[in-house]
DNA sequence: GCAAAGCGCTGCAAAAATTGCACTGCTTGC
DNA sequence: GCAAGCAGTGCAATTTTTGCAGCGCTTTGC
């Protein structure tokens, strides 16, 4: 697209921090993306970057401007599987930023089930944490993100919800594995493996076992579930999920929750059920391949999970 | 702004519908127009226009993207009056599609007002009939319509409404001035001044007198209703208005309907009410200018009308 | 029925722009 | 106080865009 290389150059630009860098980027003289920067900015009749000393950092127009740009960028990709979409050929691109929650079974069933009908779509999956998935909506890096945390920015738009009580997963052989609930309680003197703070689980976790004073023994912290599911294996411990996380719910032939490990609630009035969120940005108009996936996500969830949407 | 060149030109080739036309009003030349029109074509995959013995005429690829390189024009200007706000210095600019009867009194008295205390904002109005309202609202040649008739489009977003009832205006000796209402059985074989047929008024009318079977003379049409009611001091006849455009209700000083002249609502089981629709495209973010002289609009006609205005 | 006019499109040379190189002035960090 | 890193500038090379002349085509008018 030529006729948006200089705004691409901007976008770049503010990203980079610095002139020369996101030159180096995009593969030009840092001399000709200088002055294409400078002759936009004569354009607008205003500067969109502060000039610091270790590069160039966007001012208040330049913020204002930088994310028309990106609106574009994301509108103009739209418009462009629309005009596939005439030819019969349905392509497209979805973004993805979701929390390692929907990782285990969620988006990898529900990708595959959309690209068996649509298989000219592509998918980008990025792994975060509720406020990065929150700024990449807004930087139009996503299309859609799965939030298992509160949303904090406004400029969120949340298409349904799904509330998820944690559970606590544990060794089949585990003293606690007998009871249908936990109470934090019994938790008193255990091992916990731990999600980081960022987590969802976590501040959730964290609220509900400082507030009752539980004296735990956390011995490990890790953003990974996989990993943390695979120590339980070589030290028996107590590790924590959502049930979308655990797989468990799904009526598909993949349930592919550890046999040896078993999954027992939380009870609700210790800690409280945490809300999954599926979001896209406010007032932005998805992509006809988003849009259509992320209907697809409130249908499997709805329909396979059987669990109770919002919308 | 050299970036936006080439989607300015496809913009007016396509509301030229001819190349050389188009290269023409954009003072270059033909074979350049078309040299870059065959270079976005090229990029985006698919040909935009169909090619005609006579010129060119958008497909369906080149409906969608036209659409979208105006929505881009549009929002490039609010991001410009958003980015010159910064610097205090608050201009803009208003395009406001209106019918005829916003222009006697509703429309000069609230831009007045808007402009007294936003100098450096400049307006554009168009007067022209519902339909072409909703298109100039969908091809972005308008922030704001003020239509009164019905709305027809989908893409149209009704900001506010206001319920007006048709008054007959007549000499004020005529012999229908002494009744406080218009029944339209009053009418047969008065000498009646009517607008247009595409005017929401006139459609108004004219079923109530089609369906009572009244037997009228109509002896003039026009589109203007300055002409028609300079016309009743010349030969006496009955032409017909809403309030807003009689100036009725107003309580400002500049009360200025003809003295001569009375005004008589028709009995609403004749003729109902019509409604005033102030509109703008639907999923729109309207530049900061605009918003806000909607605002003032939607304010004076429920402050300074005492119109009831549904939001 | 045939010429004239209008249309989109192409080869080629001129004009205009963008780019890269060498260099300046500036600040920061060691 | 000197090297490194930054944005910006003059100038020549390069790439892109433009204009001219002309082609093939269809419609219009006599």
């Amino acid at each position: 697209m030529r006729f948006m290389t200089s705004l691409k150059f901007i976008d770049v630009v503010a990203r980079e921090g610095s002139i020369r860098k996101a030159a180096d980027k995009l593969a030009i003289t840092s001399t000709a993306l200088n002055r294409r920067i400078l002759q936009i900015e004569d354009e607008i009749g205003q500067p969109l970057f502060e000039r610091l000393p270790g590069g160039v950092r966007l001012n208040t127009a330049g913020e204002i401007f930088v994310q028309h740009i990106r609106l574009q960028f994301a509108d103009l990709a739209r418009v462009q599987s629309q005009i596939a979409d005439l030819s019969g050929i349905r392509r497209g691109h979805v973004r993805i930023a979701s929390g390692a929650d929907a990782l285990r079974r969620l988006l990898p069933e529900t990708i595959a089930t959309y690209r068996a009908s649509h298989p000219a779509v592509s998918f980008d999956l990025v792994r975060c944490y509720g406020d990065e998935s929150e700024s990449r909506l807004f930087s139009l890096d996503a299309d859609i993100a799965l939030i298992f945390a509160p949303i904090r920015a406004a400029h969120v738009h949340v298409a349904a919800t799904l509330r998820q009580q944690i559970h606590c997963v544990m060794p089949a052989d585990h003293r606690l594995a007998a009871r249908e609930q936990i109470r934090l309680r019994d938790l008193a003197g255990e091992k916990l493996v731990l999600p980081t703070a960022q987590s969802g689980v976590r501040q959730l976790l964290d609220t509900g076992l400082l507030r009752r004073n539980v004296e735990t023994d956390v011995i490990l912290e890790s953003d990974s579930f996989e990993f943390m599911q695979n120590f339980l294996h070589f030290e028996p411990s107590l590790f924590f999920q959502i049930p979308i996380a655990i797989g468990a719910g799904g009526d598909g032939p993949a349930n592919d929750f550890d046999p040896r490990l078993v999954a027992r609630p939380i009870h609700p009035d210790d800690v409280p059920a945490g809300t999954l969120h599926i979001c896209h940005l406010k007032g932005r108009v998805l992509p006809v391949a988003a849009a259509k996936f992320l209907d697809d996500i409130i249908t499997t969830l709805r329909d396979s999970y059987h669990q109770d949407v919002d919308q």
